[in-house]
DNA sequence: GATGAATGAGACTTCATTCAT
DNA sequence: GATGAATGAAGTCTCATTCAT
């Protein structure tokens, strides 16, 4: 839980701003509250969801937990679909800026290897992102408009910077796995299976979500430099 | 007599056969009849489960998929819960054998990690095996003792042949990443993700689950060969 | 539970004896295992309903309890609403012919009030006719034909003879309390207050229905002797 | 999104204001229309319960009896059970009062007798407390932690405020009957019969329970004057 | 805008009744 | 005749969504 997860991205939707915004005073505050109160739903809903499951996590614990009464989440998102969208989207969003930039520098691969591993496990399984990334998974299936997005806003930006540098690291004989190219998901797949692993096991066996990365890094990569 | 309430009844359906077979003796026939009907539930409540996770399936939808009436389902399971326990126990059970005794075999590591890849795709990445994986991550979480009976009677096996097996080859010279005794995770890692792609974004970028896992097999033993 | 309540005074319905009985051996035999099955559900049955009531008794326990199968008791009634109305039936039945015969006899009122009391407490309280009384109290309202049929052929006899007994015994000075002629549910009441303070209250404080009769008994009738 | 699932809603009626009544202010309106409602939903339970008893009813009669919608009910009370313990509690807890403080006066014997036979039958007898006392009988069984709080907070109250007065009476040689200071529910047991018998049998013969009360008084206690 | 009582579709589950065996 | 697996109507209860206040 590093950052204030809230940063919104996205669009607003009902919102305000429709009028000119002069009397700055109560107009401003008033705006504030509301997005602050958006933004408290967002959190309260990621949590229910994550502890619950999209279909059985309740708006009514929703609001609770968000100190909000339940028709005012109706105020911000047309619907509990909605409002799960809203989760993936507006959390998601800005930590893909993060990622692709760190894929462009041009730092050796054993270095970046390093700073995505701490930029995983210190940004996503360390903050909550890690339950969106969970859900994304379990309830991706039944949103498929959803997945579209992610694809499109996430992964495939991602993979395709990485697969980029990992080209230019192979033509310079950096490295040697030249299957990376194709595959850059193995980079990716400890880190699912950390998060997936944490949720169901870590009661009868813990398992080290840095070092798992660390070890698929130095398999990939050779000798990995500390972050 | 007095009570309005009802008259319920229900004579059931020409009794049609579609399950179970053959002639035999009367009491077997049934008891064979049953069981399949069992089997039809389990069936059927997996394709329901899978497509639309536990909270969000209906029995009743179950129920007609099977081709039984609703209250057959509770002849077999005592609720949804254990129902969905059930189908877990059930298919998964009879592939653990398998898959111990192959680790146990003496052939040489990149002989194995060959057949380890078949294996998955065909006893699962091509089956219903990989719906079940898929729900054990998915509602894993809130079916703690399913968890822990997957744990115990898969994950603990399987992983502790694994990493038997890996530390002779590392004491062997056999393979030279020692980390993965450690963390046998890492073989899994690219069929947990080759599961999730599937279901996610197959649409968008088909991810060939053979050769993504064979590509890890190759960077974690060296060339492996086809089985 | 003095006396095996079945004596089944009514008619047997499907049973058999439609067919001329002449090889005496096996169709006798299966006749008298057929009713005694009749009568293990009668039993059965009175002791379910007794426990939770007419609607939340199930057949299955019914059943169960009876030793035989669910689909049996349809082979000897209709329906439920027909086995409740049979218990009623068969198990208040032969009782009234007892009861208005002592009614009928000619010793002194005192000793006849005894006469009751004893009664009443060793045939109705002690046995399971006090469970059919009870019912019949709670579920009569739902059985307006059960509700005539115990009137016409229970109470109004009984009360009728008693009537025609206390006028005799008002004539001849007997007796000062002429109202007990026009209320001879007076003589009852306890027996009622009895029943369904057993039911609710015992566990608090119990109540002792044969001296709280014999109280009233004299207080009607002075000084009541023993029977 | 996906889920076929449903698109539940459901406008609210007109909001009739069928119950709750008056302006005021706003808050202090809602809690009247709330509480307006919670009455109107004991109310037609209770005549739901006693025409059908506990097990038979149904909530969806009880909704539509009351005016309000089936879920409306659950947000009074938690379930059937609470309902049913609540009925019971809400309309027999005022009455017990009233009783205790009559039993408290020191007027004569007799003409308490006749102020009890009065306020049963215009308190008891013509209201709906004639049913909560019946279902109290006929479904108290099956509810323990009623039949202990009624235990409690009403009978062993009444009786126990009886028995000091029936002792005082015997002491001053009012009452010839000293049974009664050990069975005041013959006192009461008349009030039953009426009851049970107004139930089940008024369509063949009418009981007269204030006839029958006074009838019993006399028997106990003499002359008793009219109220 | 915010609230939360009210709504009612719909889910799970039970159980009286039937009928192939 | 006896059995009990199967049926499906109907009941209880939940919860997303609405809207008067």
């Amino acid at each position: 839980m590093t950052r204030p997860v809230s940063k919104r991205a996205g669009p607003r939707q009902p919102a305000s701003s429709r009028v000119g915004g002069s009397k700055k005073g109560t107009r401003q505050r008033r705006d504030e509250q509301s997005a602050a109160r958006r933004d408290a739903i967002l959190s309260a809903a990621l949590e229910e969801f994550a502890a619950r499951g999209f279909a059985a996590a309740r708006l009514d614990d929703v609001a609770k937990r968000a100190g909000v009464a339940k028709g005012t989440i109706y105020l911000h998102f047309r619907d509990k679909d909605a409002l799960f969208r809203e989760i993936i989207r507006s959390l998601m969003g800005p930590f893909v800026g993060t990622i692709e930039q760190v894929l462009q520098s041009d730092i050796p691969l054993k270095v970046l290897a390093g700073q995505v591993v701490e930029l995983f496990v210190r940004e996503v399984f360390e903050t909550r992102r890690k339950d969106i990334i969970r859900l994304m998974m379990t309830e991706g299936p039944r949103f498929p408009k959803l997945a579209e997005f992610y694809y499109r806003e996430v992964l495939s930006k991602i993979f395709g910077g990485a697969r980029k540098r990992l080209q230019r690291a192979v033509d310079a004989g950096e490295i040697k796995h030249a299957s990376l190219v194709r595959f850059p998901q193995l980079i990716a797949a400890p880190g699912i299976m950390a998060i997936i692993w944490s949720g169901l096991f870590d009661r009868f066996e813990k398992l080290d979500a840095r070092e798992l990365l660390r070890a698929q890094m130095q398999i990939l990569f050779g000798e990995v430099e500390s972050a």
